[in-house]
DNA sequence: TGTATATGTAGACGTTAAGTCTCGTTTTGA
DNA sequence: TCAAAACGAGACTTAACGTCTACATATACA
């Protein structure tokens, strides 16, 4: 398991990869996002858009999932508006829902997040993958916004931040996957609804023990 | 728009449909989703399996996808161990949690289950269908459970069954849709952190305004 | 400077699957 | 008896993924 020459930049003989003709590649995937369905985007569409060959898309990345997966996270996820801080805590989380909420009425987003779980449910390999990055991403965004509502008081400092982050994005996850219509006001009557138990002072002694630290699994992966 | 044999028997002439062949088919849809994960289900298998021509399944079924949401309906969930109703009602929704949970963790469910998902986001027409039979039945399954402990004043009067009904299950199916592993102690869990939301006697006035009855869009598509 | 190596474009190819069509057969109502 | 529709069997069409070949191009190294 010695690998002396891993740290080393270990630029191998031959041509260099272009990047810029990688670059192009999740442009035109990204385009096609945005004004076609996922099944009607094929690979060797995306070669034709990006005018490359198409076996220079499978030397970058393994199926046409983990480009579009690429693609989604590279330029759809960063046009969206970030997260602007506010003085509120609350209110920020409010905002990053409503945003999520947006992102599902999005053209490009939708397509790319249709898509991304399809691929998902029918390839355990790239579920993983999905799940390490798409998934994760998310959780990486939210949690901090719940931190900070728990440092401030707003939220019960015992919080599950995992369990929190999973009921509150997941619940809008699954009514966008089975197709029911999204609104921003949705997300707020969501936040409002958990309020009870994501707030500081549990009221209520109903909650038997509390959460606790969970075992073995990836906490994220929730 | 007259239809006025519609109500009718409506025995067209010729020879009829004959329904142990349904049947058949159904059958061993369901057996192949016991042993094969859903992307090596073909319809020339099922053909196969069930000794019948392909032409015979796109007489009855629309899609495979269709086939396999009757299939997943007929066979994997009668199979499920009924939702046993105790004196607790709260034991009720916990014990429904947890059989869901066991139906994701169950080979042929799981397999249905994800195949469904996946088709749903790749088929704009089938995600209506689905989502008004599959998540239908979920709700309908569950909404007594919450109703039951609403009575017994356990859960608060004026909950939104709905949203609760997609809340508590919603983020078990996100759980899954991402390859989470899932346990029965995941599901209370998720019962115990939703409880001060859920129950009786909203103890903070944090909530805004009541719920609200919802608009336009049918109830259960949540 | 020349050779080995890997990347690039272009496009043929193998494979698989959904859904349609054909054909001969069988079952029914009229 | 005859028309109509369902049946089994299987050919056919279309489309997509992913691989393979051929040839041009760019870089490291001897």
């Amino acid at each position: 398991m010695s690998l002396p020459e891993a740290a080393e930049a270990k630029r191998a003989a031959g041509r260099p990869r272009c990047a810029q003709t990688h670059g192009e590649i999740l442009e035109a995937a990204a385009d096609l996002l945005e004004r076609e369905p996922y099944r009607n985007i094929s690979v060797d569409r995306i070669a034709a858009e990006a005018k490359v060959g198409k076996q220079t898309i499978y030397r970058w990345w393994e199926t046409k999932a983990d480009l579009v997966l690429e693609a989604y996270l590279a330029r759809v996820l960063a046009d969206m508006p970030g997260c602007c801080s506010t003085e509120d805590p609350m209110e920020d989380i409010r905002a990053d829902l409503r945003r999520v909420v947006g992102a599902m009425n999005n053209n490009a987003c939708s397509t790319a997040i249709r898509g991304l779980f399809a691929e998902a449910q029918l390839d355990d390999s790239f579920r993983a993958r999905f799940a390490t990055v798409f998934i994760a991403s998310l959780h990486a965004a939210a949690k901090p916004l719940l931190r900070k509502a728990m440092e401030a008081g707003v939220l019960r400092a015992d919080l599950d931040v995992d369990l929190a982050v999973n009921v509150l994005y997941g619940s809008i996850a699954v009514r966008f996957l089975s197709g029911s219509p999204l609104s921003a006001q949705a997300a707020d009557e969501l936040v409002d609804f958990l309020m009870p138990s994501l707030a500081a002072r549990a009221p209520l002694a109903l909650v038997a023990e509390p959460p606790a630290a969970r075992e073995a699994a990836p906490a994220w992966l929730y």
